[in-house]
RNA sequence: UGGGGCGUGGCGUAACGGUAGCGCCCGGGUCUUUGGAACCCGUGGUCCAGGUUCGAAUCCUGGCGCCCCAGCCA
């Protein structure tokens, strides 16, 4: 039975994932005193491309399972490969994982750092027979490497003497030899069924400066020689890497074997996270960036977390979005509203309510005093007290939602229509008593309406009830504003399908809407605050916001289920 | 056709030989000064075939399906 601790309710505490097969592997390695009890991660980025949602997976997962421990997890850069890195990226990276809410505290590393004690190593290895200096092309190496089928064949350099291959790369490094001439190679197997394993190279020689090494180096590792030596230098204890580079663990292991590393680290792989509506690739990212179909790295439509942070999706939301799909190694398509789910839940607990009229229709009370103006106090959030109220002006010209009105009501169509009443929110009752078309078009332009003075605050002495309850703002009083509606990028689950993911953009996965109206007073606030827009769905600041001309972003939609039943109606016609 | 992985409702994810549970989505309802939120109810699942066992999602065998690997990328 359960005897080990487990729990049926699977209920772990601490980093706030799940229990899951990565936690039994740590358990079972406490149980048996391994590592002294530690348990030390790492978040392995390389510096070439901005964070998006599937990094922000791997993050919770790395920190998470060090602090679900009481380990530490180290923020390390692969830089390793000096033509397609960036000392940009390094800032980005570290900012959008600070804002997601992970420390590293003092361990912030790079690869680049260990390249002298790398180096050593690998000159450790040639002097015991494990490595060796290759002057086959590119393209031989290739040839030589066989196939998935075919066993490869061992390379004529293969069996060079220990000081000629020290001699060759002592001068590999010192520059005599140009790029691609050379490769450090580990001797293991050309026959084996892993092709990782097929003497796979260790070294290239590449004169590009490095951006922290500078012009030091000529010669670089590569990912297998400096990931696992790297998490060794570091005291790394799990290392926890994606589904793909499970083939590679043999070559882990066998490194760490070939230089007797005492309490080598254990790779773990886990699926990455996949989302439906969306790109993570790094080429199709680029792609939409820099042919325009986005605005750039951080359009509110795209995965990556400097998108996900303009767009305004709080970093609590996330992490428990990837704490909730759980680290499994089974390949899974995650769906888009998972996320939403998850915004939503956060930003129903956190967010003001204010008022926004997107498509404003002008209402007159005819029966309101001119002139007159008067102040209600309305919640800032029913889901905490502790938010407040505010006062909101009423005055005799409002604007309401013009799809809040319609003429000719359809069943369960509960807002206003003409002879019908319903509530403003924390005002009064309004009836509608007239129509105002504009006679070239017959557009309604302005609504004529009376309302009951004794339903001042929302209720009446007679309790008679109104179906539904409408938001509003004051036209004297309200702001106008942009407002930015954002839907999926693209229309379909698998962006992939059919014609490529560019022929599956979604055209209308912005629509900016101008001539919104706004409560007075957030034009005081900073970009990045979120706001629920009363019956819209939550909305946050956009950086391109000023005093002047206010810019909102939507976040996400709230469910609508008028929404629904309009879908089922025109359905069933 | 070599090797490495993975198959549980529509989508995720639990179960550690003993009642297939949870979240999302979907459907219905209660409530509501947000057609929001909350709450209640519901539809629906172990890839297939054998085997072991009192008992199999779980163990074994064999299929089938999907993913990854032939960079001097990571």
């Amino acid at each position: 039975m359960v005897s080990d601790g487990h729990k049926p309710d699977n209920g772990r505490s601490g980093g706030g994932l799940p229990g899951n097969f990565i936690q039994d592997i740590i358990d079972e390695d406490r149980r048996a005193g391994r590592y002294g009890g530690r348990v030390h991660t790492r978040f392995p980025p390389e510096p070439n491309g901005y964070l998006h949602i599937g990094h922000a997976k791997a993050i919770v997962v790395d920190f998470g399972i060090a602090q679900a421990n009481g380990g530490l997890c180290n923020l390390r850069f692969d830089d390793t490969n000096p033509s397609k890195e960036d000392p940009e990226y390094v800032e980005a990276i570290q900012r959008d994982i600070r804002w997601l809410g992970y420390d590293w505290g003092d361990r912030l590393y790079f690869a680049s750092d260990y390249f002298e004690q790398l180096y050593q190593y690998a000159e450790e290895l040639i002097k015991r027979g494990k490595a060796y200096v290759c002057d086959l092309s590119p393209e031989e190496i290739r040839e030589y490497r066989g196939t998935l089928t075919e066993p490869g064949r061992e390379s004529p350099y293969r069996n060079r003497s220990v000081e000629e291959n020290l001699d060759l790369f002592r001068r590999m490094r010192a520059g005599e030899f140009p790029d691609g001439s050379r490769v450090l190679r580990a001797k293991i197997d050309m026959r084996s069924p892993n092709i990782n394993m097929r003497d796979p190279v260790l070294y290239r020689i590449q004169h590009t400066a490095h951006h922290r090494t500078g012009d030091t180096w000529c010669i670089y590792p590569t990912y297998d020689f400096a990931h696992p030596l790297s998490d060794a230098i570091e005291g790394v204890t799990h290392s926890l890497c994606t589904l793909e580079f499970e083939d590679h663990r043999p070559l882990y292991n066998w490194l760490l074997e070939a230089l007797e590393i005492p309490e080598p680290p254990k790779q773990i792989e886990f699926a990455r996270l996949n989302l439906s509506h969306t790109v993570t690739s790094k080429r199709k990212l680029r792609q939409l960036v820099e042919e325009g179909y986005v605005r750039g790295w951080d359009d509110p439509r795209l995965p990556t977390l400097s998108g996900m942070r303009r767009r305004g999706y709080p970093p609590e939301a996330i992490r428990m979005f990837c704490e909730q799909t759980g680290v499994t190694k089974t390949n899974s398509v995650i769906h888009i509203s998972q996320l939403e789910h998850c915004v939503r839940e956060v930003l129903n607990r956190k967010a003001r309510r204010v008022m926004a009229v997107l498509r404003p229709l002008k209402v007159v009370i005819t029966n309101y005093p001119e002139g007159a103006m008067e102040e209600f106090e309305v919640e800032n959030n029913p889901e905490d007290p502790a938010a407040g109220t505010r006062r909101v002006p009423f005055t005799r010209e409002i604007y309401i939602e013009r799809d809040d009105f319609l003429e000719d009501p359809p069943p369960k169509f509960f807002r206003l229509a003409p002879g019908r009443e319903v509530r403003l929110k924390g005002a009064y009752y309004i009836t509608c008593q007239e129509v105002v078309k504009d006679p070239d078009t017959g557009d309604v332009i302005e609504l004529r309406c009376t309302y009951d003075p004794a339903s001042r605050g929302g209720e009446t002495p007679d309790g008679r009830r109104v179906k539904a309850t409408l938001h509003w703002v004051s036209a004297a009083h309200a702001r106008p504003a942009e407002v930015r509606l954002y839907d999926h990028l693209f229309l379909t689950e698998d962006p992939d399908e059919g014609g490529g993911f560019l022929a599956n953009l979604n055209p209308e996965s912005l629509k900016v809407l101008t001539g919104c109206l706004v409560e007075a007073g957030l034009e005081d606030c900073e970009p990045g605050r979120q706001f629920q827009f009363l019956r819209h769905g939550y909305f946050s600041v956009d950086p391109d916001s000023t005093q002047k001309r206010l810019v909102f972003n939507r976040i996400v939609s709230l469910k609508d289920a008028w929404a629904k039943i309009r879908g089922q109606q025109v359905k069933a016609r």
